[in-house]
DNA sequence: CGTGAATGTCTACGGCGTAGACCAATGTGT
DNA sequence: ACACATTGGTCTACGCCGTAGACATTCACG
């Protein structure tokens, strides 16, 4: 039974885990490979098969220690706004905090951590009075709305900059725009700019959400089938 | 000055675009690669060269005839719930239909289909009453919102089966959560299997996301700064 | 001490994007 | 009609990637 013991090189799951995490914030998701991770570990690729499956299993390793810092707001929680605020905000932490959150754009949201917190999403919003069906629905929604940020980072500085950045992709944009055909653009392009860290964006993008659900629990035909009415 | 003529291998850089994208909706962004594109083409990788800068390039191509097809509601709409909701059931039903435009959710949203999406987006938002540091925030969030779906058609799927499809990823979630311990998410499995297109999900997340924009442009102290109250 | 499991290494394969030299077809100017 | 430059496709080769399989070492335990 040897288990947690020392040896040949130190190496464990966890350091490998660790060190592909740290590569993925820093890097990008692209900057992962196998083989940079064993050179940062001062190691051989095919070292890091002895605690990893292969790639795609590294990667939900890493999404799962991502998700676990996710703090799934006790189902006592006074009301359902309230767990709501609470849990998302924590699921917005730690995307803010990792770029590497990246990851939940490409893999499927299934490992143990990512089904607790959806079995929370689901939990809060059938004690806001949706039914089966809809919860499903919203939870995709809400889950790209906490993902929004973490789609691009980078493209609101790249379009700002009328795109200087990568020589490769600069062509493809100057084709038919230029700058003063987009007003609205340019002038929040400067908005983007100073933008703090997204603190307050992420409240209003709770606090979007919890007016929206609000309405739509108020008013349930609109979700269901709307109205002939698309005016007013 | 010969333009359109037929020369050698009759390839172009439409047939090309064209050929990706069809492979990417059937296979998936990850089964676009220059040499099968090449193969199906009948032709060699490099001869893809010749009407493509590189994969960087064609992969905006790609995302350019995609996002070609939203419609951009006229700004004369009558309202702006109406304009948003025209130009977001237009953007939706691109995102239905298109399995590709997971493209969206790695690659910069810069090119000139998307400035004009998202110009659209910010104007739509202004006249709804949001500054542009509001609506740049906002617009994120929307982005999301609709991406949603596209970010994992496959996942519940695999996760209401209990994760038999791949054998790589099946252990990582097989730890620690048994199929009781999650009765939402089991119960909501089941709905999920008979989602019939999510026309109605498309609809719903429309409604939730104009809903909240009320809200929110009904109550603008709720986005900015919250008052002390966590409750109720 | 001996043995079997655990851990790291080496070599090698096929796939990827793509640089560079080459070459055949094409249309142009005289 | 003929040399010519341009266009469009091919060939070869490089360095990256993930990873299979055989091998070598080191440890835990009897």
């Amino acid at each position: 039974m040897a288990r947690d013991v020392k040896v040949h090189r130190g190496l464990t799951t966890e350091r490998v885990v660790d060190a592909a995490l740290r590569a993925a914030d820093e890097g990008g998701i692209e900057a992962v490979s196998l083989r940079r991770l064993a050179g940062a570990l001062e190691v051989t690729p095919m070292a890091i098969y002895r605690h990893v499956r292969n790639k795609s299993h590294l990667l939900d390793l890493m999404v799962e220690l991502l998700l676990d810092q996710v703090d799934l707001a006790p189902a006592e929680t006074a009301t359902w706004q309230d767990r709501l605020r609470r849990l998302l905000a924590s699921f917005q932490a730690v995307v803010a905090a990792h770029p590497a959150t990246a990851l939940l754009l490409s893999r499927p949201f299934v490992s143990p951590a990512a089904l607790r917190v959806s079995e929370a999403l689901l939990a809060t919003l059938h004690s806001a009075g949706f039914d089966a069906g809809q919860s499903v629905r919203l939870l995709q929604v809400i889950t790209g709305m906490v993902l929004g940020p973490a789609i691009n980072r980078a493209t609101w500085a790249a379009a700002s900059r009328n795109l200087p950045p990568d020589a490769d992709r600069q062509q493809a944009s100057t084709e038919g725009l230029s700058a003063g055909e987009l007003p609205y653009l340019s002038s929040a392009a400067d908005q983007v700019m100073d933008w703090s860290g997204g603190a307050d964006a992420n409240r209003l993008t709770i606090e979007l959400l919890v007016g929206g659900l609000e309405a739509l629990a108020a008013e349930p035909n609109r979700g269901g089938v709307p109205r002939t009415a698309s005016r007013e």
